[in-house]
DNA sequence: CGTCAAATTGACAAGGTTCAAGGACCGTGG
DNA sequence: CCACGGTCCTTGAACCTTGTCAATTTGACG
């Protein structure tokens, strides 16, 4: 969590913080982050990282901006079903040959970098297997949401879900954070239509709860929110 | 897909053969397999298996029997995230000290057994990170069913897949399973009510794609629905 | 035959969608 | 510097899918 050489010019800070909050990396692992970072490869808006049943290549590291895996019903209904967001990695899986099982899309400018293979370092290893973990809880999260809540809570607990990831990342601090995503895509994510969650960002925030101007988001009181709409975080391994 | 002992009273043949299709295994994996089926343990209907937020202990199998990934929300709504049916693995994952993300309930009377630990044999460490990835891209589909499918998609959807996975243990041929849950339960696992789901099933017992008797299920033509609600089956690897 | 859970039905309410239009914002080019 | 164009946000009204509540029927089983 210390030793990133402090003359880098760190487009993978917030990506190295969030893989060393998952597990503590040595100084070996954090090095070959670093010089991973170097070779970067920016991608734009609405281009595709990733294409379902496509081979995966091989496993990348989101630096920064934020990507989407989707899923696109055969009428062009789409669904969102997580994001990617800095810290993140995109088609880790043991799989020998595998094939992408939702497409990834950058839905701001994104930085990616090739990830480091497994192997390497144990730290590495032990913090990819965690964050596949998350990756799955997430998941889980979600089912949850589009099954059982409604668009109020939907709304309000994937902001908090948001929170929580940007915080991990040093992405956001005290309920605030950049939500660089279209109300639309947010629909897609909620699987609600823009205009509702429009009305139902309006309510929050007449409640007072939350403010969003531009692209920023402030919780007034995350945990307040959270006990609101019941809501449990998701346990994965003992810190977090 | 051979080697089986015929002379072993197969409590496990459909594990074994959902298993076996995912990769081929070896007469040593088989054998290990048949091996660990005969330390089974019995659980009863709305037994827990696992308990969100406790640890894992071991990775378990299923053998015979369905059971259900379920949350529950702090009011107690509940959602089904996922059925776990013969030949699946329960708590699969690569952590050193695991937590259970969801809670694992059975449906009905489910036989289990400890799954031969990794490492043992090559061919099973595919086939288990191959079932993984498999859940990992059901609960894909869950997602697009939740979020982007109304009541009947959702219905159909889930029952094509359902049909799908019974079908690679030997428990559905030519489109008839049995679906042993009741329709409280699968309105739990599609965001509905008992209610609509009833009445949606009635639809499509009306329009005479299904028929659905005691718990005997018949899809007339899984294809042609397929192709109805456009759905497309989740592709991992290579043949699957 | 009685009992209990599960399935079914009806009437009504509500949450969310659809469609259509207007307004705000922002980068671009003249 | 301002006008233009496009995308995104916002709003209203009607509509429809699904939920709610409560009662009735069915079916399995002792």
């Amino acid at each position: 969590m210390s030793a990133i050489p402090a003359d880098e010019p760190n487009i993978a800070a917030a990506a190295i913080l969030r893989l060393s909050r998952l597990h503590a990396l040595d100084d070996a692992a954090l090095a070959t982050l670093t010089v991973s970072a170097r070779r970067l490869r920016r991608v734009n808006p609405d281009n595709e990282i990733l294409v379902e049943g496509k081979r995966i290549p091989e496993t990348l590291l989101v630096l920064s901006g934020w990507c989407a895996r989707v899923r696109q019903l055969a009428d062009g209904r789409r669904q969102v079903l997580s994001f990617l967001l800095p810290g993140d990695l995109i088609g880790l899986c043991d799989q020998v040959e595998p094939l992408a099982c939702s497409t990834v899309v950058a839905l701001t400018p994104v930085d990616l970098c090739v990830a480091p293979d497994r192997g390497m370092h144990p730290d590495l290893d032990r913090a990819y297997m965690i964050s596949r973990a998350r990756d799955e809880a997430l998941l889980m999260a979600q089912i949850a949401r589009l099954g059982r809540m409604n668009a109020y809570e939907r709304v309000m607990d994937l902001l908090l879900e948001l929170n929580e990831r940007l915080e991990m990342a040093g992405l956001a601090a005290s309920g605030r954070f950049a939500v660089p995503v279209t109300q639309e895509v947010l629909a897609d994510t909620l699987g609600l239509t823009s205009v509702h969650i429009n009305r139902t960002l309006q309510l929050i925030r007449a409640e007072g709860m939350l403010s969003w101007k531009g692209r920023e988001v402030v919780l007034r009181d995350a945990d307040a929110i959270s006990r609101l709409i019941g809501r449990t975080a998701p346990r994965i391994s003992g810190q977090f």
